[in-house]
RNA sequence: GCGGUAUUGGUGAAGUGGUUAACACGGCUGACUGUGACUCAGUUAUGCAUCGGUUCGAAUCCGAUAUACCGCC
């Protein structure tokens, strides 16, 4: 394996990706229209050269720049603000996307995007490959075997064997940065490592460190490429440091003195830590810079990051526990397999479109369950739908809430309502 | 009427004397948090057509009965 210098320095495509959002004074900002009395959250406004995002907001997930089972036109009916999709993913795609006039165009999103580095994935498909970012079993968890990874980590970057495409590959900092500037989206991130539970305080100092170090030069690369452009793309740091105060606190300090637009909060969180966690970061964070919270998405967990100064999030469970028949409300969440015969609407109280159009349980339980495949994929389709409109109304509602003064309250009797049911739902 | 073959859970079935009846599908329950995987994990027959016998021990051997299919008169 052997690190590809010659693709580095040598693409950025000056005038393909949709120059005019760029020029037309469309430049990233971030502005604060209210705060929540006495706590590090705030409602705002993200300025992107391709529209605002109003925040606290929900990105969809859209890895390979596609909500799976979902069309943009569905996704702008249920009020979806922005996208996030992977730069590991469309690594190979980049410069596809880049002569296609980038991100937004390219997916016919034509909205905010960001795309994320390919950090997640030296945990994913490394220490972390086979198992699942808990946040409630760190005695389970266990790293995986080194024969068995599929990532490793250097101080170059990181080198994958790719399961499908059957090959080996290399993404460090640079190589991250050219390929989120190829992409295009309005917001990219900085090149990092995430750790998991498992991993020890020392292996945790050890990954920060050269995660700070990644940092430094995914800003600097990145610069250079804005240079060609000829216009700036924002860029965000990300934030490590596991479960340790002290490593929190010193890489926020260290990365708020860098010139980041704004910053990612990243880590494998036990849920019982992550108030304090985001707490740490974001007492040493500028205040006039958004930050992104990475990977979450459970009502509670949106509301304590909420509380604790997150603006943005984004999260894979919505779509894929819709597929896996796990349909959200607000009152606790459906098991779709107990539904068999219930002609009730999905959920009477929701607005999407799948409950506004009347589905009942039964039916989409029998979608669910059907072995037409036309049927499964429209299943998907309708529960994703309904699953993600749950998080974005949630965001809404919050929003409103801050400008109205009654956060607290509202975020209150939210899980009143949500965990009260939660508990009848398990008798 | 005579002879042969078969009969295992919701389904398809493995198992021919020796602890808790394989496996698959389905069902149920749980999981899922910067999507490798419409996925993963757990569970699901106190019983092998029925009754009786042989044996330390039977889904497995023997007999009778029931049912199904195949031959022959």
């Amino acid at each position: 394996m052997k690190k590809n210098h010659d693709i580095i320095n040598q693409i950025v495509i000056r005038d393909v990706i949709d120059l005019e959002q760029y020029q037309n004074n469309n430049q990233f900002s971030f502005e604060i229209t209210k705060k929540i009395p006495g706590k590090l959250g705030r409602a705002g406004i993200i300025h992107t050269p391709h529209g605002d995002i109003l925040t606290p907001a929900f990105m969809t997930v859209g890895t390979n720049g596609e909500v799976r089972f979902v069309s943009m036109e569905e996704l702008k009916n249920i009020n979806a603000q922005a996208m996030l999709s992977n730069g590991y993913h469309l690594r190979n795609r980049s410069k596809e996307i880049a002569k296609a006039g980038g991100l937004a165009k390219w997916s016919h999103w034509n909205r905010p995007t960001l795309t994320d580095s390919g950090g997640f994935q030296v945990m994913s498909l490394g220490s972390g490959i086979g198992k699942v970012v808990s946040m409630e079993r760190e005695k389970e968890v266990v790293n995986a075997e080194e024969k068995d990874r599929l990532a490793r980590v250097t101080e170059d970057g990181v080198y994958f064997y790719d399961p499908i495409l059957k090959k080996d590959d290399f993404i460090g900092p640079e190589e991250s940065m050219r390929i989120q500037c190829e992409i295009g989206a309005d917001i990219h991130m900085a090149f990092d490592e995430l750790t998991s539970l498992a991993d020890s305080y020392d292996y945790n100092v050890e990954a920060l460190e050269r995660t700070e170090r990644w940092a430094k030069r995914s800003l600097e690369e990145h610069q250079k490429h804005c240079d060609d452009l000829g216009y700036h793309q924002a860029l965000y740091g990300v934030l490590q440091g596991g479960r340790w105060e002290d490593l929190r606190r010193s890489t926020a300090k260290k990365l708020a003195k860098m010139d980041f637009d704004g910053y990612g909060l990243g880590g494998a969180f036990l849920k019982e830590d992550l108030g304090e966690i985001l707490r740490w970061c974001c007492e040493e964070l500028p205040e006039k810079k958004p930050r992104h919270l990475l990977g979450l998405s459970r009502p509670d967990d949106i509301l304590i990051g909420i509380t604790m100064g997150a603006d943005t999030f984004d999260c894979v469970a919505p779509t894929r526990e819709a597929r896996h028949g796990r349909i959200y409300t607000k009152f606790g969440n459906l098991r779709l397999a107990k539904y068999k015969d219930s002609t009730e609407v999905l959920d009477p109280s929701c607005d999407c479109p799948t409950c506004k159009n009347g589905w009942t349980r039964g039916e989409l339980r029998r979608m669910w369950k059907s072995e037409n495949l036309e049927e499964r994929q429209q299943y998907f389709t309708l529960s994703s739908i309904h699953n993600l409109r749950f998080i974005i109304r949630l965001m809404e509602e919050a929003r409103k809430a801050i400008l109205d003064g009654n956060f607290e309250e509202y975020k209150e009797q939210f899980l009143k309502d949500y965990y009260h049911t939660s508990q009848q739902e398990n008798h």
